[in-house]
Order: C-alpha cells, then sequence, then structure tokens
DNA sequence: CTTGAGCGG
C-alpha cells in the first residue's frame, strides 16, 4: 500500500496544502495530515505524509535535513499507529535503531 | 495576541 512519512518541526505558518505541495515535488502525495491539539486547536507544529512507498523514500531523504520558514525541516517514516495484530517484538518500525 | 515537544482519531 502507502508508507507514512512523519513530518516534524514544521513552522506554525505551515498548512496541508504547503506540505502537500511540498511534498508532491518529490512524489505522488495521496495524503496530507497536520497533527493540532484538539483541545486547544493549537497546532502541533507537526503532521503526516502518506505516499507511495518508493516516492515516500525519496521525499525523507530529499526533505529531511532541509529548511522550512527558518526551521530544520524533519521527515522520517512514521510509526504504525493502527494495525492491532501485534506489534513485532516491541514494536514500532525501526529500521537502523538500536 | 501566545508555543517548539519528534508520532495522529
Amino acid at each position: 500500500m502507502s508508507k507514512t512519512i512523519y513530518v516534524g518541526n514544521l513552522p506554525f505558518s505551515a498548512s496541508e496544502d504547503e506540505v502537500r505541495e511540498l511534498f508532491a515535488a518529490h512524489g505522488d502525495v495521496l495524503s496530507v495530515k497536520l497533527i493540532s491539539d484538539r483541545e486547544t486547536g493549537r497546532p502541533r507544529g507537526f503532521g503526516f505524509v502518506e505516499m507511495d512507498e518508493d516516492a515516500a523514500a525519496g521525499a525523507i531523504q530529499a526533505l529531511d535535513g532541509s529548511t522550512m520558514g527558518g526551521r530544520s525541516l524533519r521527515v522520517n517514516e512514521a510509526r504504525e499507529r493502527g494495525d492491532s495484530r501485534g506489534p513485532r517484538r516491541g514494536g514500532g518500525g525501526d529500521h537502523g535503531r538500536y
């Protein structure tokens, strides 16, 4: 299917459309979701971008480490929120973490 | 009119 990308350290002035266009420049953006506080309605400054696996990998390495609005843009593969089948040993899709 | 943590319903 698709791969979820975690986008953090985003400027508070950023919107889903900006992130969508930013990632769309590197691949096909399936969906963009910015996380904001549900109780205060205040933007947390991070979001999630759903893209194709190959496109996501390219967008991550292309946008990760870049700067947006003067802040370092953080782009990485997001965790798996769903899938109650049971996380494989400790859960958390780490690829190269200790 | 406000802020800065890496991971959402």
